[in-house]
DNA sequence: TCATTTAGTTGACTTTGTCAACTAAATATC
DNA sequence: GATATTTAGTTGACAAAGTCAACTAAATGA
């Protein structure tokens, strides 16, 4: 590994830092925030699940998830049960107007990224996911020294 | 572009959105937050410059960066002239103390890469790398779109 | 049985970021 | 050359994001 190297992956991280900035900024015509999206979001993907279930996932410390569900709640977008086996959890779902939220936000999601590659050819467009995989699959073992670092 | 390509796009967008928040946390181990380390480095990459030439490259709302820049100050990282031309403005410049410390975040920046790096093959790194740069040169037009959205 | 752990809640707090009002200097307009 | 507008930077007030520790109640382990 050469210090060339070392300074690339720091101008791409750079880069994209700034690229999903740009890209969060969506979340201001959205009625969420960017950590209330991240929990619809695994919500929708884990449902039925317990809050602590969601702690991993959304990287969040479990009083601040433990307050956006509860506004989660309050809206009508969650539904809990007490779950069957453990007294102290909760069995966590999406409601009717919790799955129509999320449809929003992810269909918004996806129009953004739309745009975002709206003047790419398709042999761009196909550097750029076979590239996105590559660094992925790389990375995906590489992090495991750095959550120990 | 096709569903799938949005849905790899923004799936290497949570993917590395995690990796970034992982390298993030390296900052608690530093006397800078990560705003602070932002302006650090960009006052190093630009100095002598006004604290507007500042606001793009951080991303930075003005009073905020004003915040910041009254505690480099204060703690004798910066150092400020009236400007030449301008009376409203300071020309800004890291002072020694200050470049000691750049320097300092710097080499453990590097170092917490070198740690991501470690355990990868000469080639997986030179693809990862490869990877890198052709995703900044396929979004870097692509970016402009997406601002005006 | 009693100690420890775990799920979730809450209060208090810090950090990060936004917004608008303001001063003073620069620039544009008439 | 006076006056209106814009711009650089500061500040106060606030909102959003995140952390930390204490706490309740249920579960698990010794």
């Amino acid at each position: 590994m050469t210090d060339r190297d070392i300074r690339k992956v720091r101008e791409f991280n750079r880069f994209y830092t700034s690229v999903i900035g740009l890209l969060d900024k969506h979340y201001l015509n959205s009625p969420f925030t960017l950590p209330e999206g991240r929990v619809l979001y695994e919500l929708h993907h884990h449902q039925p699940c317990s809050a602590t279930e969601l702690i991993e996932p959304t990287h969040m410390d479990k009083g601040y998830l433990s307050r956006i569900l509860k506004a989660f709640l309050k809206k009508g977008y969650v539904i809990r049960k007490p779950h069957h086996e453990d007294g102290r959890a909760f069995q966590l779902m999406l409601s009717t107007k919790g799955e129509k939220e999320f449809d929003k936000l992810n269909t918004s999601s996806s129009d953004l990224i739309k745009v975002m590659l709206q003047n790419l050819s398709k042999d761009e467009i196909h550097v750029l996911t076979t590239s996105m995989e590559q660094i992925t699959e790389v990375i995906g073992q590489a992090k495991v020294e750095l959550s120990a670092a």
